[in-house]
DNA sequence: GCCTATTATGTAAAGACTTTTCGTAAACTC
DNA sequence: GAGTTTACGAAAAGTCTTTACATAATAGGC
């Protein structure tokens, strides 16, 4: 319960300046007319009348001219309609990948201004912070926006996040990353709010602005890496900083209706392999158990071991999945034994939480319907009402979308308050 | 970002009512001068004043007759100090369990006016109810209230419970309980909000209360079942229902660093065991691998092949922690194995939620440091900061404590809004 | 083509708070 | 006992919302 500092009668007006605000922004894209506003915020219309003055004379709103017939009333005076001012407040949202760095800019309306995508030519932090400003400066240039105009700043970065300092702790994909300041490099360009965070904590941030009405979510990043954000009321939880690490999950070795012999765990229980430090590409036991590539490597192998399946030519998880839809026996097998691997080791987590629907993204996300059924299936013994399982409907630009949403988010926290 | 619905210059009055009166809340139970109220609250004197005639008048606030020497001012004209009227607000708190109800009455302030403990004499539904019926009667009459002056009333049970409608879905452990309608009995008796939860869940609202600052707090409730609560920022997460049912987490069969054979978990991988409505008593896999009776069970099979340990005549858990303590190798095996157990089973948990703290409670709590820190050094190998493994401090009354927070809670939630 | 119903907008007076300012009261220290 | 410090109370001023009334613009009917 956030107690607003409360004083005298200016707060008052900035109060429902703040509401009108929210009122037209909960409308848009539609332009909103004054009478509407009064019924939408319960305040008289005098007061709209004054807040939205005070608005159009910041520059949050635009001001319709009246065109006859162009309202939804058909008789009567013709209403000028008030609608966001995009351009008032436009944000910056960053996808930072190892091999890509995506920028884009959205107005407040969350309309896209720009984006621009980069591939990062040469691996390691250097190439991949020159490709960051690169592609900022492009998508500036696309918006016809300066630096200054930005109004709030969030990067998505594999790795673990220091968000109350931006600071990346642990990223074994982009070597010498942790050293980078990038927060700082953001907050020297930018004159606003600046935050990193997790990617997958923002592609969780996405699926659940997506998913409205969804209480509690845990949306799984599923592609090689395996990461999950879980989004309560709308609002990303961090815990005591990293929260999600769903790669690190020791899957358990004794699953009742596994069919397979458990040695396809490759070295799941190994205690050194938890250390994040430890040598390697920092993969998590759950990773090398169930990611895209493990899935393969078991694939292959299964398929080895029975020639007559046409698994052997399958060369990434898509193929696996498809072969399973299409009924090839073996695959099937396979993914039961994904499946039943990932839903042992996300059990407690969902005993725990009790999320009312588990979001599942990234590359593995166009495994379709199969994979989904396999996980609710080996779900269902646990004693609660099962979280429905869902792929995640946004495709290419999901983590891009979470921060554009997380910097639209920071925007509107400060505006209401401040207007 | 609940927005407050704005309105004329009355609200204004009401909300820094609510801010003055939270201000003395915060203060409590040190009655404030008219001074401090200012300087706390960033209004100015006159308003403040206003506001306290307002609240005095309401019967919210009592005033204290000026001493001269009484304040901490030392100089000047002594100033009359204002305190919290608990008696305003009092609330009721249940803690129904399967052998002994407790009522208790608190006052805004938290002071308990009345704890009243009742044993039930025999198991069933019925007679759980006639306890509540009378503890419920004896604490009203100890405090001298009627029914009408409470304010808010929290009943903790056992089982699942649906917050929204305060049905109990499942409660293994009183035959016939999810057939009554608690909360609907006591909405008749009481002209007030009524809420029914999960004791667990209560127990871990109180320990969060206790442990201030833990921004993410893992409660468990470990005996002969293990429940755990979930606190966000104060707030008990719920998620679709039933969050928390820790019980029902399968144990990992295979642990690198257990010595023991794994036959000691006694059908922890039947896939059946995991329905709640399944034949027996209820428990989930891993209540029954290291539930209280678990640990008894387990000391004793390892001292009948040790008979050089005392373990043998351990007839409760904590004899098995205290002989670990004392340096008895075989009850340290034991209790190793049960952390390892206990520390593999929320590890998902654990990377998910990043919690800042793990509080243990319960009839386990006892248990001391040894296992503490057994649980600790099995949680060191996930790749985040640790969460501190704690023990409670809060001894028999938790739950109840947690009901009645919640109570006030609630009392606090619609005071500060209404006035 | 004019009139009326309907909807939208603008303006002025009234009411409700908070804030500012000033004066008064009560206790302690030197 | 004078001076200082702190607390309390009341009146005037300023800001904002509300209420009430007057005006403007359009569509449809006669």
């Amino acid at each position: 319960m956030q107690e607003e500092r409360p004083a005298g009668t200016p707060v008052l007006r900035r109060m429902n300046r703040a509401a009108v605000l929210d009122a037209v922004r909960r409308r848009a894209p539609e332009p909103v007319r004054l009478a509407e506003l009064t019924r939408l915020t319960e305040l008289t219309r005098p007061t709209v009348a004054q807040a939205v003055e005070d608005l159009l004379a910041a520059g949050w709103l635009r001001q319709h001219a009246p065109r006859p017939g162009g309202g939804r009333a058909t008789v009567g005076r013709p209403a000028t309609r008030f609608s966001l001012n995009g351009r008032a407040a436009p944000v910056l949202g960053l996808d930072v990948g190892p091999h890509t760095v995506t920028a884009g800019i959205a107005d407040l309306a969350g309309e896209r201004l720009a984006v621009i995508r980069r591939a990062v030519s040469r691996r390691g932090a250097r190439h991949l912070l020159e490709a960051v400003d690169e592609a900022t400066g492009a998508a500036l240039a696309t918006a016809g926006l300066a630096a200054e105009q930005i109004t709030a700043v969030t990067a998505a970065t594999p790795g673990i996040v220091e968000v109350t300092t931006g600071r990346v702790l642990f990223a074994p994909s982009v070597p010498g990353w942790s050293e980078i300041d990038l927060a700082g490099r953001l907050r020297a360009r930018f004159r606003c709010a600046v935050t990193v965070e997790n990617d997958a904590n923002l592609a969780a941030l996405a699926a659940a602005h997506q998913r409205t009405g969804a209480g509690t979510l845990l949306a799984v990043q599923w592609g090689e890496r395996l990461g999950a954000g879980v989004v309560i009321d709308g609002r990303l939880h961090r815990g005591a900083g990293q929260a999600g690490e769903i790669g690190f999950i020791r899957p358990n070795a004794h699953l009742p209706d596994a069919h397979l012999p458990d040695a396809h765990l490759p070295d799941a229980h190994l205690p050194d392999a938890h250390l994040p430090d430890a040598a390697g590409d920092g993969r998590g036991p759950l990773e090398r158990a169930i990611g895209a590539e493990a899935i393969v490597d078991l694939a292959r192998r299964r398929a080895a071991e029975h020639p007559e399946s046409g698994l052997a030519r399958a060369t990434d998880a898509a193929a696996v999945f498809a072969a399973a839809a299409g009924g090839d026996p073996i695959a099937a097998e396979v993914v039961d034994r994904v499946a039943a691997v990932f839903a042992e080791a996300v059990a407690p987590v969902v005993l725990v939480l009790s999320p009312h629907a588990i979001v599942i993204g990234g590359g593995i996300a166009r495994a379709g319907a199969v994979l989904l059924e396999a996980i609710a299936r080996h779900l269902e013994d646990l004693p609660l009402t099962p979280p429905s399982v869902e792929l995640s409907e946004l495709a290419e630009g999901t983590v891009l979308t979470g921060a554009i949403q997380m910097a639209l988010d920071e925007v509107w926290r400060n505006t209401l308050t401040v207007c």
